[in-house]
Formats: C-alpha cells, sequence, structure tokens
RNA sequence: GGGCCAGUAGCUCAGUCGGUAGAGCAACGCACUUUUAAUGCGUGUGUCCCAGGUUCGAUUCCUGGCUGGCUCACCA
C-alpha cells in the first residue's frame, strides 16, 4: 500500500514542470472538452481569447501585464494544436465621463456624456477621441510581439451584433434585478432601473438619457435625456420610444460584460483584480452571464466562481492611474524596454504576484541579469536543474517576438555597456571598444550584434533616466578639464602620466590594476590618493569605473592626454 | 465591517496535490602586501508572518489571528 503511494507521488513528481500560461492553457482545453457549450463554438470558431479597454486617455503601461498574459495563454493553447486567437476590443461606446487633463476643457468638456467614438480625435490622422487613445497602444503590439485582432464595441453594437442578448436581457430585466438585489441588495440603482442607456438621437450623449419602459411586441424603449441623471454631463430634454437595437444604446458595464461572452463566444477572458474581488463587476457579470443569458463564464472564471485576477504592475510603487496622467505609459514602456525585456518582465512572475519595477533602484540591473541568466540556461551555457531548464526554456519561447533566437549572443552586462557608452559616446564604437577589449570576438554576425544593440540602448536609457550619479559621468576634454586638482594632487597625477607613458603599453588589464598598486608604494603616497588625482583628473569625480579597466577602456595616450588637460587647467 | 490575494535569506523570487528549504543579486572570504563599478573561485546567512489543529511527519492541508495590497452604490 505505501509502495503504490509512494510510486505514485514519483509519478506525478514527473509530471513535466511547466510555465503558468501553458497549465493554465491545458485547463483550458480540459473545459472545452467536458462544456458541451464551448466544445460547440470551438467547433465553429476556435478559442477566442478576449479583453477589452475603455479608450478614455492615455493607457498606462500596468494595461500591458493583462495583454501579454492573453497573449501568451492563446499562444499555448495554439501549442496544444488547438485554433486560438486573442481579440482586443475598443470599449468606445462607452461615455467620455472625467475630463482628460491632456485635452484643452474649453474645446472637450462640450463632450462629456458622449460615446468616445463619436468625440472628434485630439490629433489630425483618427477616426475618433476613441480611436486615437486606443491606437496610441495598440501600433505598438507588433513590436512587443503580442499577436492580436481588435474590434470596436461600438461597431460590433451598430452591426447588430448585440440585438439578441439586448433582447434577451430587456425581456427578463427582472432577472437582471435579481441579480443586483443579491449582490448589492434592495435599495441598489441597479436593481431597480432599465439597464439598458439609450444614446440621445439628439444631443449625441449616452451618459444622460434614463430608459424607464420595455414595451415587449414593439421592442422600443421609452427614454429620457435628462439635465440630472450624472453631475458631469447634462442632457438635453429629449424624450420618446426608441429602438435599442442596431446601436440605438449600450448596456452598463457589468450587463455588457456578460452579454459580450455569448455574443463573441468568448470562452477566456482574464481582467484585473479590482474586477476580479468577490461582489466585483465580474462577480455579477458572471451571475448575469448564468442566470439570464445561460452562457459559461470565460476562464477563469467557473460558472459563478470568480477566479482568480491577475496582479497590477507597477513601475516605481505607485500605482499608475491613467485618469491622474502619472507614471509610465504603455507606449512609454515599449519605448524603454526591449520588448524582449518587458515580456520577460511580466511573464516570469505568475499573475497572482505584484510586479513593481523601479527603474531608480537597481531593478534594470537585476532584470537584465535575470534575464541573461534565462538565456544562458536555455542555451545550456549554464547548468541548471532539469525542471530549471524546462521552465527557462519555456520562458524564453514566450518572452520570444516571433520565433525564438535559435543563436546565442554574447551578453554585455548594463554597468558594462553604460561606462564604455560613456567613454566612446556611441554604440559602434562601443562594440569595437568590447571587441578591442578581447571582450567579444571580432566578426560577430549581424544579427548577434542587433541583440548587443538592443542592450546599449536599455544602457543609455539607463543612464540618461535612471542611473544614480554614482554611474554617470563625463570624460574632461580640451577646455574643460579638471580646475579642482591642489599642488599634491597635481604632482601624483604628473607622476601617474609617466608612470603610465613607461609601463602601462601592452599590459593587460589585470596587470595594470596590480601596477597602479606597484606605482603608488613607488611614490610613497597611499593608493587611494592615486586614485582620487586619477579619477579627478579624467572624470572630475572622486570615483569612478574600476581604474585599470577604465584607462584600457580610454586608451592609455589618450588617459595622458587627458589627465594633463586637468593638470594644465588646474595650475 | 465583509471578501480576495500575498507574506520563504539583506533584496527579487522559486519550491510541481505533505518528507524540516534553493537560485540570482547583495554581502563576506580568497586569488593579490590591493575599499575604489566590467575577473575567477569559495561561503547559504532562514522562527518558511504568528498561534493552534489534522498527521508518523506541515513552508505545504484546516481553523483563528497579525501585517500589507486590492475590492465591496454609480462609472469603468
Amino acid at each position: 500500500m505505501d509502495l503504490i503511494v509512494m510510486a505514485e507521488k514519483k509519478q506525478k513528481k514527473q509530471k513535466a514542470p511547466l510555465h503558468w500560461a501553458q497549465q493554465m492553457a491545458l485547463e483550458i482545453k480540459k473545459r472545452i472538452s467536458y462544456e458541451p457549450k464551448l466544445a460547440e463554438i470551438y467547433e465553429k470558431q476556435g478559442i477566442l481569447v478576449y479583453d477589452e479597454k475603455t479608450p478614455s486617455g492615455t493607457i498606462h503601461i500596468g494595461s500591458g501585464r493583462g495583454w501579454l498574459i492573453h497573449d501568451v495563454v492563446a499562444k499555448c493553447l495554439r501549442d496544444l494544436g488547438l485554433k486560438a486567437q486573442f481579440i482586443l476590443s475598443s470599449d468606445d461606446f462607452d461615455p467620455y465621463d472625467k475630463p482628460n487633463k491632456d485635452l484643452d476643457p474649453a474645446i472637450y468638456n462640450e463632450h462629456l456624456g458622449k460615446p468616445f467614438c463619436d468625440i472628434p480625435s485630439p490629433v489630425e490622422g483618427f477616426d475618433s477621441f476613441g480611436d486615437y487613445y486606443f491606437k496610441q497602444s495598440t501600433v505598438r503590439f507588433a513590436e512587443l510581439g503580442i499577436e492580436c485582432g481588435f474590434e470596436s464595441t461600438a461597431d460590433n453594437y451598430r452591426k447588430g451584433l448585440f440585438n439578441p442578448q439586448i433582447k434577451t436581457i430587456l425581456d427578463n430585466v427582472d432577472k437582471v434585478h435579481d441579480v443586483y438585489r443579491d449582490l448589492y441588495g434592495d435599495e441598489s440603482e441597479g436593481s431597480k432601473k432599465m439597464p439598458f442607456n439609450v444614446l440621445c438621437p439628439e444631443c449625441g450623449k449616452i451618459a444622460t438619457t434614463v430608459a424607464s419602459k420595455w414595451d415587449k411586441e414593439k421592442e422600443e424603449l421609452y427614454f429620457e435625456c435628462k439635465k440630472d441623471v450624472v453631475e458631469w454631463a447634462d442632457g438635453c430634454g429629449h424624450s420618446g420610444w426608441i429602438s435599442p437595437y442596431n446601436g440605438g444604446g449600450k448596456f452598463p458595464w457589468k450587463v455588457e460584460w456578460a452579454a459580450k461572452w455569448p455574443t463573441r463566444g468568448v470562452i477566456v477572458e482574464f481582467g484585473g483584480k479590482d474586477h476580479f474581488s468577490k461582489g466585483g463587476s465580474r462577480t455579477c457579470a458572471n451571475q448575469i452571464a448564468m442566470d439570464v443569458l445561460d452562457f459559461p463564464p470565460p476562464y477563469p472564471s467557473h460558472g459563478y466562481k470568480t477566479g482568480p485576477g491577475y496582479e497590477f504592475f507597477q513601475i516605481g510603487g505607485a500605482k499608475m492611474s491613467t485618469s491622474k496622467g502619472k507614471g509610465m505609459s504603455f507606449s512609454e514602456g515599449v519605448d524603454f524596454f526591449p520588448s524582449e525585456m518587458l515580456r520577460f518582465l511580466l511573464l516570469k512572475s505568475k499573475p497572482n504576484s505584484v510586479v513593481d519595477f523601479d527603474p531608480e533602484k537597481n531593478d534594470i540591473l537585476l532584470l537584465s541579469d535575470h534575464y541573461d541568466r534565462m538565456e544562458r540556461i536555455h542555451f545550456g551555457i549554464d547548468e541548471a536543474s532539469e525542471f530549471d531548464h524546462t521552465i527557462q526554456s519555456s520562458l524564453f519561447r514566450l518572452t520570444s517576438i516571433g520565433e525564438p533566437r535559435d543563436f546565442f549572443a554574447p551578453q554585455i552586462p548594463i554597468n558594462l555597456a553604460s561606462t564604455l557608452l560613456q567613454v566612446t559616446l556611441s554604440t559602434e564604437k562601443a562594440i569595437d571598444k568590447l571587441v578591442e577589449m578581447g571582450h567579444i570576438e571580432a566578426g560577430l554576425e549581424e544579427k548577434q550584434l542587433d541583440v548587443i544593440r538592443a542592450r546599449f540602448a536599455l544602457a543609455k536609457k539607463w543612464v540618461d533616466n535612471f542611473a544614480s550619479e554614482q554611474f554617470i559621468f563625463k570624460l574632461v576634454s580640451e577646455g574643460q578639464g579638471c580646475t579642482q586638482l591642489n599642488s599634491e594632487q597635481i604632482a601624483i597625477a604628473q607622476a601617474f602620466c609617466e608612470f603610465l607613458e613607461k609601463q602601462a603599453k601592452g599590459l593587460s588589464s589585470k596587470e595594470l590594476h596590480n601596477s597602479i598598486y606597484d606605482f603608488a608604494r613607488s611614490i610613497e603616497t597611499e593608493v587611494k590618493e592615486v586614485f582620487l588625482s586619477a579619477y579627478m583628473s579624467l572624470i572630475n569625480k572622486d570615483r569612478g569605473p574600476q581604474l585599470a579597466n577604465f584607462i584600457m577602456t580610454i586608451g592609455v595616450e589618450q588617459t595622458i592626454k587627458l589627465i594633463k588637460i586637468s593638470i594644465e587647467a588646474s595650475q
């Protein structure tokens, strides 16, 4: 008996380790196999992995996490041989409900209450306000390797796709009210009002109308466009009977969420944990889907059970908010991180852990370090356990843009890259330097060099924007020498130049490093005084990159020249 | 007040349905008569948040608590 139990356990332990996205894909596959309704949808259109975003303003980098999660789960489903596609919908039929800080209130406040798809774009070349903000992010999807189709919720309403669900919901208002009463109590607004917001045909606002009656026979709603429905926008006073179909209006959010699932055949849809806590919008939407629309809520929900929402992705601690206009936007994030690095950052962590990336701490150094390690394990350069190797390889695959890279490129630590850049002031010269120093071989393939260039690009962004003072320096130059050397330091610097001239040629950096100590002894000076004079005269700071390597990087001749500039400037 | 999630080394985390834990970074030591950012090698530093319970055995499962994040009319 015990033996059998042990053997079984051993079997289980040998189960292939999986990345969380692969695990989810397996669960989804299983679900399709036992839910007949889902099997039917799968037969017809494959697995729709769906997400939505309201284009109310600049979208912050945090949203990228959800998109990446949807992206890799769809990929893993395809890896299992299933047909799966990720589609992101723009919720552009939602009303403009608070002033966008980037826009002129004198021009835009009159549009408050209208749907985003009907407000002019702040920038030429876009169909609307909604189109503009949505595309600010989505044009970057390809370079981030997110494979995704796009659609507009307003289009779907206007094409009549929602019509069947609109009829079902309005015919069964009581059931919708029951759900609200159950979750939010008898007094909640949702348990009383008609769950539909008419688009006023007179003033074009969708937030200012109240529907009060549904005529089942004529299939029309009676509505009024009022002044006091919301504080931030006034209705025009228009009223009458109107068809809710084909873009006549929209559901309120929670109902709409539920209605999208049968409308589009959604099988998978994740969401941030703000939506997923008990009693939140996902709970409500699930219940409406189950009780009113007779449709199984998408994974990771299961029936009435909400399932887990993913945690936030924050840059520098503060939760970033689109409306506050703080933090990093999605497109800024894509500008900042090399794409593979951003994917790596978000995909290495399980969705239920907070990712807080602070570029002002040493997170960039750590991230590139972890990334490099993953690569070395994947390519078999570093030893790792079977478990680790499998996980890191999966991660490498999911982190890749398009087909995973099948070659290894030499890795350049960020701080080395940043020193080289600050000395040479150009990526190509820095690469030449790396060859000269023997850090990389000459004649690397162009595609390998591209990987190295991307690393330099990250190093440059780090130095320019986030690196602390101690990592930043500028070499002295003609007319801009250090003027702060005292007479003692000048003497040391002079002796140091002579030493370099006579002894530094042809030494390895290691030998040079050691000989600096010999030099200090030979002139009976404390070594730290030598360093101080050298750093002062080279970069006008009291410390800097490891000196021997630094001198090799600058070049011995050039170093002597620079020190002499400072000696002269200080005299 | 209710709920969800998290709490493992100094930091970031891993730990695959229970067998008293392990990576990277940092730190420390050595190579080297050397504090000065890119070298190599070596060393794991722990009340697995706390207290009970189940079990031969608990970081893992259960109950209660602590701390932190998020959430619970409308809007999204």
